[in-house]
DNA sequence: CACTTTATGGGAATGATTCCTATTATCGAC
DNA sequence: GTCGATAATAGGAATCATTCCCATAAAGTG
């Protein structure tokens, strides 16, 4: 059976969701990605083991339970990854051609500066300001 | 018939793509709009008169002509706006709760300063960048 | 006005995602 | 370790936004 951080069971026992093998696999899985993957990706990756019905469900509440992110990508497809309390604070560079995401992580100092742009921006909006999402486009060295 | 700028006029006519009673129709409803649309959404203000299927075909029409842009929520689901040479280059406020998105205009120096973002988190990546999406999260007035 | 090309309508097809239900696995208590 | 209550799985059907198809209609050209 796979390796799961201690810390990811914990956060499972303490949302009441049960840790079964195929979400081991899943989150197994997703930890050895640099960037977010799609239900597809996941499902190909496991050698179709896992049901997709069963993988959508999976994701669905690793999602709510927060050990997940999801991201709608320009091609209309979810991709899942690591929250971010697990891989650090990060954005993503986006392939405006084959919709790849890989992760960039900020600098403090950059993100310190897009910190600030978000809450000039926001201001007077009548918006409560709960996050923020950067993407950077443009073609992957695949697609060039 | 609706009015449309003369400018779009004549970008339609250098795309070769006719300016027919329903692209006039669509195009007028979304600029009377603050954000992005659904297809949903502009079909219910034409009153239905233009079927979803020549709505889809038009949008995607319109959107190769450079015309409108697109953008694909978090629900999902993809809004349409006119083009940024016709609105002035601008960001989005989305309420995380309803998908509801409006544009949100940076000062210069604001976009100066992502600009250099966008370049310094880039560098090194292999991507060749070719624009920036910065979306705020929060929830609208309306679902608070 | 006749012609060629492009757009429309509307219904069927697609594909990612969600839902449903019987069966099975997990986890805590004994 | 075993048992039982509860949550999860499998997998097939259903959903819903979006796309495709093609016969008909409208637009622009001369």
């Amino acid at each position: 059976m796979q390796h799961v951080e201690p810390s990811v069971e914990q956060r499972l026992a303490d949302e009441g969701v049960r840790l079964t093998s195929g979400r081991r696999e899943t989150i197994a899985i997703l930890a050895g990605m640099d960037g977010p993957r799609t239900a597809a990706e996941i499902h190909a990756a496991t050698a179709h083991t896992i049901p997709l019905s069963s993988l959508y469900r999976s994701l669905s509440v690793l999602t709510d339970a927060g050990i997940l992110a999801s991201h709608h990508g320009s091609d209309g497809v979810i991709r899942f990854e690591l929250a971010e309390w697990f891989t650090g604070h990060h954005h993503h560079l986006v392939c405006v051609s084959c919709g790849a995401v890989i992760d960039v992580t900020p600098t403090e100092e950059q993100e310190r500066t897009m910190t600030g742009l978000v809450e000039d921006m926001a201001a007077g909006s009548g918006f409560a300001v709960s996050g923020h999402r950067f993407e950077i486009e443009g073609i992957c060295s695949a697609c060039r």
